[in-house]
DNA sequence: TTTCAATAAAATATCGATTTTTTATATATA
DNA sequence: TATATATAAAAAATCGATATTTTATTGAAA
């Protein structure tokens, strides 16, 4: 079988695209990771210098990020970056837990060897990643995850599935350094359990595992976004 | 309690909101009813002189509406309205059934007096509009659905679900006058049945009512799109 | 004929300037 | 001192023109 045609290589982002498509990834990028922190008012004429474009492409970056739910538009207002807290944070990780769930069971249902094939391989990019990079890894991180999920039949379901990924990470980015608690935890094996649960079928320790990994994260983040809160 | 609070009259759109805002909810309009038709190339210009606005306006709009997945952005290539197709359908169907029949039961877990009294209040409002204006009817439909939903406490999955609602309803429309056998079913005694359930807190039989609702006009439609497609 | 390349037309995407709206500041009034 | 009102500054929203890209057309070569 063609590497090629069963999953197409990271990259091919950025180079010759719209200004639109850059200022939306770029602008995108900066919000998850933290740089644009939460609830930033966000000037157009900033971000048109800071990108080095027009403002039509920034707005329509921003009104794509709007439905993205990273971004808020006030009318007449401007764009904000969205808000955080931890009801918002505990919406997310609940909202996940059962649409990932769903997902990842009728993936297992519709089960086939491509799929399996490309599940081995984004897990093997993501493990070879590992370390140095942290939003490398976090790209391949995301892409292994989304492979459980990729065989669910329903490019919708698939699509809030990642929209909500991107809203959860962003959280892990903005605990930032308190994350190398995740080296305590063995991750890494925690992956490889799901892998092998999703290749064997087994949906229910699939899923169970899944959404443990999840919640185990999401625990640990609760906890130090309410510590955080009560320090002010 | 003042009926204000408890609910917004459904008007206040439109005014003196900014050009933006109106193109978005006129091509939205235009796209749910069928007055732009399934996989209609979006020219800036055609809808520019259509709705008396600048190129600016009508990007933006467009981009909103791309994330409400009612519009196809091709990059540098364009927009056109979202293709229709039986898979697309079904896929809406069983989706929208997974997360309505969440959120319906979320709600009613967390059932207050005051949502009660909003839920009594869309289904009067739709029962008092019925039968002349379509669109106006339409509009109370979704209200007392979303309603429903609305206490659901998760705003994430109630911005789904309303998105769902319109990607479902816009077959409604292409179905079209086929739909007099509406009349034939009781559709309103099926609203009163959910209400009813939902109002006893009884969320089993609420659920079961509320799919079965859906399932009901879903196979209907089913038939309706593959016959179509047949004759072609 | 079919295929290809060059050109012309159309449409998208982008820019820079202008208008409108909001926000901040200063001044007057109760 | 607080409240309101007028003014100035800043920012958002919009427009019209230009540049870029795609699509259609034409004519030549295989």
């Amino acid at each position: 079988m063609n590497i090629k045609t069963l999953s197409p290589s990271p990259e091919a982002s950025t180079q010759d695209a719209s200004a639109t498509q850059r200022a939306y990834l770029a602008i995108r990028r900066m919000i998850v990771v933290g740089e644009l922190p939460p609830g930033e008012k966000l000037k157009i004429d900033s971000l048109r210098s800071m990108l080095d474009t027009g403002a039509s492409p920034i707005r329509e970056a921003l009104s794509l990020l709007t439905s993205d739910q990273l971004v808020e538009r006030i009318d007449q207002r401007g764009f904000r970056t969205a808000a955080t807290s931890l009801e918002n944070f505990e919406e997310i990780l609940a909202l996940r837990c059962s649409l990932e769930d769903m997902a990842l069971r009728q993936s297992i249902a519709n089960a086939s060897e491509q799929w399996e094939e490309s599940l081995v391989l984004s897990h093997h990019r993501m493990v070879r990643e590992s370390r140095d990079n942290i939003e490398r890894f976090e790209e391949r991180h995301k892409a292994f995850h989304m492979a459980l999920l990729d065989n669910c039949g329903s490019s919708i379901l698939l699509r809030f599935c990642s929209q909500l990924y991107d809203l959860n990470i962003r959280y892990r980015y903005l605990a930032g350094k308190s994350l190398n608690y995740q080296k305590k935890r063995d991750v890494s094996k925690e992956h490889e359990d799901i892998l092998n649960a999703a290749i064997e079928r087994n949906a229910d320790l699939a899923s169970e595992r899944l959404l443990n990994h999840y919640r185990q994260t999401g625990a640990f983040l609760t906890g130090l976004f309410s510590t955080a809160s009560e320090q002010r």
